[in-house]
DNA sequence: CCTTTCTTCGTGCACGTGAACGTTTATTAC
DNA sequence: GTAATAAACGTTCACGTGCACGAAGAAAGG
């Protein structure tokens, strides 16, 4: 650590040690060829043995190599400006540590649309990039994606939702399954025993998407663990405009008496605008995050409750993660469950997302 | 930014354009002795002029200088462990910057005791620090600390409560006020008209800690502002042991009937203790920080809400803020609030401090 | 045995800055 | 005017690492 341990360290003591030159440590350090098996193996040893860690300044200053970040998240929909705020923690991030040297891809693909997922990762020259963050909002996508990166052995780090059974080096989001269980309590407070209760999912790609998936879970198994004999109902909602949408909720209102409704993601704003319209907007509305149009709508008082996970943050630890993994060989938790905020109208004046 | 421009930066070129050597261009920019007025305005102008900023890699390689952070803050004392966090976040960004040769020197003092705090700040070596992180909880004797670290041109941030007019770096902690008025704002929604309030500050240093003078300040503004009638109690406690806190809490109680109660700090876990067992805990309580103890009286329903304001960030970014300037001279926002954020026995189990 | 080729390794320069040391020029003292 | 001193500036090495170049030795082929 401190500076004076300079002779007991370095690549110049390993090379003291086991009679080489600083030539072939380096060479070993960088598996790079030229080196006899029984000198790599002499040289690892020292180096475990003195738990050597490079020094990154040395490092930056003799290579003039740049360290490359891609970032493959969603960019800002019609719908949604939610990704609006991970985008600026991972601006924020990079920012820190450009004067390291690290430069940010930015590949934004379309949440509507699995084609521009896809033809965001094609874009991305592997070949350059020593880390990715990304958003794996497609699943078999992702998976196909992550095992490429696997392969070349690029760290990733998930945010905003993760996979399981890979092996990213960390995630940063929200325990999806727990959003949905306490969205489930809140609602609890707030319905009596018996009245029913709607899901609903407003994606172009739910299937695909297990982020809903594992709310509802959560929200279901809630109920489930509590004994609570509220009928749950769900509806399934394709496309993403008010028309289509306000039109498949008012066909479930028509034919049964719900009495709250609980939307799986940030399209609740749409909801709370048919139910504003319609005149019944008495009912209970749960959704999740922090966007402007939500916001007008808990405001209004025509939302109860939202849901938010700090998307921003998420974005900037996910980054930073990246950053302290590669650079300084520094692992950290692997899960990173951001907390579970309840925004109402009193305090959301003073909420940073 | 990148490493192509080399030829146009750095004080090789500065040094060209100023017909001198590298040499001369160090000492003007470290303010070292030996170079004529002339030369100075010279290189000073060329240094401007192309806006040159030194690269930290090769300046950490080259001096052995370790930069000192000193850190200033309350230590855990025997009523609240609050002050765990705030430490917990600046360990964390410590060991953060450590690579980049930043120690950190830390200082905990009695926030009960006014002297400890001019005990430690006797013990900070100000010749040895570069920068000062500190809660600046006695006013007076913190204005006196910061005018001697502001005529050594030693930069220092404020976490927790901030002091105005003086030229602090920045400042990361509540806005003080607008919890106070928050916390105002939530008591109306369950307190009806005209029944009594009663505000309890628990400290033995009350006089000293605008801390809770502002909050006050900011819950008794939002009665006035809003017109609301209800009558608005208040006592200092100034001894912080169970025994003084429940027998002045008793006296109020006895005199008047009392239906919410706001206690300005994290103390408010000992009038938890007190309303519990004296079978009073219908009262509406709440008062400040997720505390262990504040965590448990939360759970049981005694105490009603918490206000928190993100102790262990703000230690966090306090202290990258100090590094951003102090190493790449990188200036922040000046005031920074942290969100206010709500906690009940809903939501308890998710937050993070 | 000599030449060629391949494997294995050592040496030296470069990165941009800090700081000690050396050198030149200007100033002062006698 | 000369020596002594001070002021101003130039030169050089060091920091730890990456990488190009080339040397030494072993292996292979004739």
């Amino acid at each position: 650590m401190s500076a004076k341990d300079s002779e007991l360290t370095g690549v110049k003591e390993i090379a003291r040690r086991a009679n080489v030159s600083r030539g072939t440590v380096d060479r070993v350090i960088h598996n790079r060829t030229g080196v006899s098996q029984k000198t790599i193996d002499i040289v690892n040893a020292i180096i475990k043995e003195l738990d050597y860690q490079p020094n990154i300044f040395a490092r930056s200053l003799a290579s003039k190599k740049q360290v490359v970040f891609a970032v493959l998240i969603p960019g800002v929909s019609l719908e949604t400006n939610y990704w609006e705020e991970p985008l600026l923690g991972i601006t924020e991030a990079g920012a820190e540590i450009s004067p390291y040297g690290i430069t940010l891809k930015k590949y934004l693909y379309d949440l509507n649309d699995k084609k521009s997922f896809l033809e965001q990762i094609a874009l991305i020259d592997l070949s350059t990039v020593q880390g990715v963050l990304l958003a794996p909002s497609f699943i078999e996508e992702s998976e196909h994606f992550v095992k490429k990166l696997e392969s070349r052995k690029i760290p990733y780090v998930f945010i905003n939702s993760d996979i399981q059974g890979h092996d990213s080096l960390s995630y940063f989001g929200p325990d999806l399954y727990k959003s949905g269980y306490l969205s489930a309590h809140l609602m609890k407070y707030l319905v009596k025993e018996g009245e029913e209760i709607l899901i609903v999912n407003i994606s172009k790609e739910i299937d695909n998407q297990h982020h809903l998936l594992r709310k509802e879970e959560g929200f279901r198994n809630y109920f489930i663990d509590k004994k609570l004999t509220n009928p749950i109902l769900k509806i399934d909602i394709k496309q993403t405009d008010y028309a289509y949408v306000s039109k498949s909720i008012e066909d479930v209102l028509q034919r049964h008496h719900v009495a709250a409704v609980f939307v799986t993601n940030s399209r609740v704003s749409t909801v709370a605008k048919y139910l504003k319209r319609s005149g019944a907007a008495n009912r209970l509305l749960i959704g999740f995050d922090y966007t402007k149009e939500n916001l007008a709508y808990l405001k209004s008082g025509d939302i109860d409750f939202l849901i938010c996970q700090k998307p921003r943050e998420q974005g900037y630890k996910g980054l930073m993660a990246l950053y302290q993994f590669v650079v300084h060989a520094k692992v950290g938790e692997k899960n990173n469950f951001m907390p579970i905020d309840i925004i109402t109208s009193e305090n959301c004046d003073f909420y940073i997302n």
